[in-house]
Order: C-alpha cells, then structure tokens, then sequence
DNA sequence: GTGAAAGCGCTAACAG
DNA sequence: CTGTTAGCGCTTTCAC
C-alpha cells in the first residue's frame, strides 16, 4: 500500500493517458475510444483507484442523496427507505439517511448539514418547517417532499391521499353502527401546514360531517404515550366514544394499552383503528385495522422523480398515492 | 442573494483580513487575537457564511461521522441512534447514517461509499464482514463497531454482554420449572464471528450445559418472519418445548404469532423472552420477557469513543454494557 | 499575530 | 478523440 490513496492522476500515468481521459472514463463521458476505455478501466483494476467525493464535490456531482429523517422512531419510515434504495440500487447514487429530530430547529441544521456536504438531491420526510424555508432549499438544491400536501413550484411531492384514507377509515366505523367516533391527532407547535396529521384530521372531520356526525379530536402526539394519554382523555368522558381512529399506528398501540388497563375489549367495548399499517399491526395480538399507504411506492416514486429533477426537469410534480383500509379484529359492529 | 456561494474570501474581503485568518477562527484554532476574532465572527454573521465541506474534505476534516445500518427494520437501531446523536448533539460533528442491508455485499458498498466521502469515523453497527476486511477498513479510518464480540486492535468496540444475557433468560426460565428450552437464532451465510447471535446461541447453549439440560436450537433468521417459522419448526415436534428463547424481540414476535395460531396460551402452554426490550415489548398485548441492553448508553459510548479516536488515541478499547432482563407476562411457571 | 501562496483531487473548457 | 490548463473553497506551512 502507498503512502497516500491512488488519485486520477496514478491513473493516468499507469495507463499512459491524461487525467482529463481518466476522468471521463470514470465518469462514462462522451467521447472516449473503446481502446482508452479499455486501457483505462484496466489501470483502475488494478491499483483500485476509488474516485474521492470531496473532490468531485468542487465541480460536479457527488452522487449523494440525503434523506431527511424526521422521527427515526417512526416505525413506518423503513419501508420508506427501502422504496428509495431499491430504486437507486442499479445507479450510482448513494443514500444517506439525516436524523433531523422532530424539532423544526434540529431538522433544519440536518438539512444545512446536507446541503453543506454539496448532496445532489435531497428527500425530506415530513419536514416541520415554513413553505418559505423549504422553497429557499429547494431554490438551491433538488428536492421531493413527502407527506407534506399542498406541493410548490420550487420541488416536488409524494403524499398519501391522506383525505381519502381518513375517510375510509370513518365509513367503515359507520358502516359497523358507531357514531361516537373519535379521533386522535398529533398536535403542532410550529407554523408548518399540510402534514400528514393535519390533512387527515381534516378529513375526518369531513367524513363525520359527511354522515351527520359530530366529531370529537383531541391532540396529543404521535407516540405510543400519545395515544395513550389521548385515549384515557376519551375515556373519562361521560358519553365515551365507542370507536377510537388514531391518526398513526404508533398511537393507536398506546389506545390499545389504555383500554386494556380501563378494563374495555376491542371490539366489544371499544373499535381502534390506526393509520399507516406498521409491521407489528398484523400480530394476531395486536391486529389492527389500519390505513396503508405502501411506504415502498412512496419512497420508490420519491427517488424517480428526484433524480429526474437532478438531470434537468424544472416543472414541479405531484404524485398522489391512494391508501387502502386494512380491516383486521381491533374494530367490530356496535 | 449574488450569483455564488458566500465563500471565505467574502469574509475576509468584508473583514479586511486575510482569508487564513478567517480559517483559523471558523475552525477556533490557536493564533487569532480578540480583536480580529470579533471583525471576523461579525462578516460571518452578516453574509452567513457556511463552511463548504467538500472544500473542507480536501485538506482538513469533514466533521462527518457515519453510522452503518445493517438493518433499517430493526426497532433498536434508533435507541443506538439517539444516543450517538444525543451525544454529539453540541459539538461540530454532524451524523449521517448509511443504510447499509443484510447483505455483506451491500455493506461493502456502504462503508466503501462512506470513506469515499471522506468521514470523520465510522460506526458500525453490527457489521457482516471479516475481520480482515474490518481491520482494512479501520486502518485507514477511525472505526467504532458495536454489536460483535472480540474485538481487534485496529478499532474500538462497544458490546452487550450477550452471553450474560442468554444466561439471564435460561436461569430465570429454569427457575419457573422448564427444562425444554429451545433457541432460535439467526442463520448466518457470510463467515462472521463475534455476532450478537452467535454469542446469545453460545450463551444460551453454555447456561443450559450449567443446568444439566440439553440444548435445542433452531436458525432462521432475526425477522417477524423468521420467529414464525421456527417456532412453527419447534412446535410441530413431538415433544415439544415449554419455553421458547428468541435471540430477538422481533423473532419473539412472530413466535407469539405462531403460538396464537397454534392456540397455545402463552405463558400457561408456552413462556417466551426475547432480547433487545424493544419499545413494544412492554405493550400490555405482547408483554414480552426480555433482556435490555440500553441502545442509547451503547450509542453514546460508541460516539465518544470514536470522537477520541479521531482526536487521537490509538490504543484500542472495548466497552462492554451489562444488560438486565426485563421480566413480564410472557413468561410462567410451568 | 497575520498574510501570501501552494496545493488537495477532480472536472470543464479549450486547444490540438 | 485526446491532452493542457485553470480553477472549485479551504487549510497549511512559512515568511513577515
């Protein structure tokens, strides 16, 4: 092993070229002889001539992709993820993963981290931040939002229909003859509009109008504690509710603890549903009815169109997944 | 906003310095007066300026640490995550994670594509590699591997004490009365020593040898999925166990599944524990005996000791987190 | 204590 | 089709 790393120009001197011709083979440039190419990709081989990212940083790409994670807890995201690497496995693109926290202080500083390190593109998972915040990334780097509604003309979004599923949701529960039904949501501190919560509690709030119903939420967060607190709220009440829909999964498991400590049994007493058909969802002792979204075509559909956006489409897009009612034991006729 | 980037010679032409002077006080190095520290901070704050870190990477660090992911499904990864991050979170140092799959290949390619963007130091996260490759690896980067025993010179290391855990679960099992306890473990292709599996199985198989009791182990794989099967394996036997041990939560997790749908009791027909006290385990419905070993004490321990490295230390260190079991209902007299 | 200048490894014109 | 050359933004000697 030499004493520093083998650059574009050990290359080029083993193979008796320029380093101009190196790096257009690497990069599988227009313009290169089969025999350059040949004489070239050899001298690679065998000094095991990795091209360093910084470098490439300085002019051109650095065939980086960063996500931005906004809750690494959130059991729904690996599904996400995977979408995103399965689709740039073939490419040279590389994936990294940014913990940007919940907080909208710690997500931006991941995502000027990012955007500091010269990524290509960036996907940003339901990002807590202002519209203006995020046309300001997106003037300067590529980017595809999702779960975020309401898309802009500086990037692109993926969301989940999440009206829609919302609605599914609530006419199901009608359909079995409840009409207390509440709805857990995740409650906001900062400005930011058209999150997955906010849109599907809308929708609820639509779906319940739909029917004639009352509606009756009550905001804590989308955390298994959430949905605990949240639930035993519900449940002190005089009229308690006789259907629960959390707007998460996560939540939905902290209902499902609530009623087991009231004393109540799913669905006899008490029909819960979620939102976003985590794994653990269908465990026989779990199995809950729940909205699912495919987080894989989701993140798929997310690393298409960024990378389209990096190699040149200006025209925003907006790409709508429709979500599907999974019904399992957790809700049951009145 | 003018055409570019705000670079350091913005600063220095808006300080009145010399742009090595505006590098040493962006980087807090040794040399710098009061007096051109306040000048220098001042046309910072105004431009807002931000260190190019590609620039960076060519001559000095990246303030980059990445953490390798070998599994993104695996619900203990963001208790480790939060404590890296937690650690670090008032410093300059800024973590990324790569998901690097189950494949050894695939993590390859992921460390491969971390030390190409130049990082700080790297943590791996139970990595399937050899120890050759790994002290290659750690020669040329500073390298912090969690999750496999034995470690090497060339890196530190920070693990759960795994046979002591496998040995918690049998001897707290033994004590409820069963003398058939079974194991499943995860089947490993790549030839991998030291992994968090190998060393529950040798534990587990170790502890019942100490009991007297003869061992019955089954490998699949540390999946929902793969606990589903080999309980399936297990149960089908003509004599069959009394107690499952899963290597893992999420393995417990399709064994609970496989007993419901068997119609076995758990724990009147059958106690099952698992390893990790992943956050579900402590729902009332699954209530799973467990083995804790504190993600964020080993994430925390990971980051500071990769941040010595970087700053220096060469002698390697191995941590070692005592884990506790964490009894709940899943487990009974027999 | 401060500044001038030489690169780090690569890409993008531009000549040949 | 191939080579020469000029930087990208920053850090780092080494003079002053």
């Amino acid at each position: 092993m030499t004493s520093g790393r083998v650059t574009i120009a050990d290359v080029a001197r083993r193979a008796g070229v320029s380093t101009a011709a190196v790096s257009k083979v690497v990069r599988g440039a227009y313009g290169v002889s089969a025999e350059m190419q040949a004489k070239v990709s050899q001298a690679i081989d065998e000094l095991g001539y990795r091209p360093h990212a910084a470098a490439r940083a300085m002019r051109g790409r650095t065939y980086t992709l960063g996500v931005m994670l906004s809750d690494t807890r959130n059991p729904f995201f690996p599904d996400i993820i995977e979408g995103v690497t399965g689709h740039l496995r073939d490419t040279e693109y590389q994936v990294l993963l940014g913990p940007g926290g919940i907080e909208p202080k710690t997500q931006a500083r991941m995502t000027d981290a990012m955007i500091d390190r010269s990524m290509d593109g960036l996907i940003l998972i339901s990002p807590v931040t202002t519209d203006a915040e995020l046309a300001a990334i997106a003037a300067g780097t590529p980017v595809v939002v999702i779960g975020r509604h309401g898309g802009a003309p500086a990037y692109d979004s993926v969301v989940d229909d999440d009206v829609m599923g919302a609605r599914l949701v609530v006419d199901h529960l009608v359909g079995l003859g409840h009409t207390r039904i509440a709805h857990i949501t995740h409650l906001e501190r900062a400005r930011a509009q058209g999150l997955p919560h906010t849109v599907r509690a809308e929708g609820y709030r639509q779906a319940m109008r739909a029917h004639g119903l009352a509606d009756d939420m009550v905001a804590t967060s989308f955390t298994e504690e959430g949905g605990y607190e949240g639930a035993r709220e519900l449940l002190a009440r005089e009229n308690r509710p006789t259907a629960i829909f959390a707007g998460a999964d996560i939540a939905a498991l902290g209902v499902l603890r609530a009623a087991d400590e009231a004393g109540l049994s799913v669905p006899e007493d008490l029909s819960v549903a979620g939102y976003d058909n985590i794994g653990i969802a269908s465990l026989k002792r779990i199995s809950l009815t729940s909205v699912d979204q495919d987080g894989q075509v989701i993140g798929a559909t997310a690393a298409r169109l960024l990378v389209e956006r990096i190699e040149g489409r200006t025209r925003s897009v907006t790409s709508s997944v429709s979500p599907t009612l999974i019904v399992r034991g957790s809700t049951g006729p009145l």
